[in-house]
DNA sequence: AAAACTGGTTGCAATACGAAACCAAATAAG
DNA sequence: CTTATTTGGTTTCGTATTGCAACCAGTTTT
């Protein structure tokens, strides 16, 4: 993947994309959300070239988003598994989900069903919202960039007090 | 980006991954956000090779992610501008952002931040919600996969009724 | 004990990437 | 209004990353 490091930048999104931003990082995070644990449950589901899958693994391993740990039931091998900091991707994953459920969707539907347990309806969309809950409008939300760091736009340059 | 394209596969994720999942695509797409919308905004601000640019800005065009347009002020050039597509983003884009600056922050502090902009106050975390605004564990949330599709883990293979 | 599976590693070829050079058209400067 | 600079690319090139297929030791199943 790293042709360009992403890690030296400032931005919180680049620095981000820099554990998992390769081609397959994601997709392995979800199966690990969904109960994938072992190197042949990846590989079958996402069909990913086993070099490929072991070089992502070791990745995400190394960025602390998932961990080797033995076999729960006893046999040799290892597994692996989400780490709190990989757990708290699952706001991406589900956000990337329902972006792709709305715009660019299978024609045989869905192939994974993201509910709130308790009720067993659809999660809502995940979204911009208020400390009380309530939901934004993208104009409501605010976008800057912290002192200095950030872009050089027309509106910038002259100092456009829009 | 496209050694192997995900748009055959039926995983949402894997189909907007498709559009978005190439290094650059949502770096590109947080500076349009953030007010970037010529070419040259896009390159001195990523800091990326004008081949590769014009590459992304290409495949956004054509995902319909952005569009390009006449430039506002009357100038020659064409600008290039999110679709409603492309801004529905928005929460991929935060919950990378969010996550970043979470667990993996530059010493120097965020470069972006995102407020309501109401109050000026941080916007909360991007999370699993109720209809109603609540904030869900991830244990309240479900995850599944629909009808046969999906992986083969040994709970699945044994039938295991957990 | 033999057969099959798991979890890799090692080439190899194809593709995508960044850097630098180059270029026509559009803007800006003098 | 004539020249210099910027913009928005394209082309070429060398390097890095990917998928595929073959291979292999250790584990598990038959």
């Amino acid at each position: 993947m790293k042709t360009k490091s992403f890690s030296d930048m400032q931005c919180s999104i680049a620095r981000t994309l820099d554990h998992v931003g390769s081609w397959w990082s994601l997709l392995i995070i979800r199966d690990a959300m969904m109960g994938a644990r072992r190197f042949k449950h990846f590989q079958r589901n996402l069909g990913i070239a086993k070099n490929t899958l072991t070089s992502r693994l070791n990745d995400l391993v190394a960025g602390g988003i998932l961990e080797r740990v033995p076999a729960a039931d006893g046999y040799a091998h290892e597994e692996y598994v989400l780490t709190e900091r990989g757990r708290d991707l699952a706001p991406v994953i589900i956000a990337l989900g329902q972006w792709g459920d709305k715009w660019v969707a299978h024609e045989k539907g869905p192939s994974t069903v993201v509910t709130v347990r308790e009720s067993g309806e659809p999660l809502p969309r995940i979204w911009p919202r208020r400390a009380d809950g309530e939901l934004l409008a993208l104009n409501e939300v605010g976008m800057r960039w912290a002192n200095g760091a950030g872009p050089i736009t027309e509106t910038q340059e002259k100092e456009d007090p829009s």
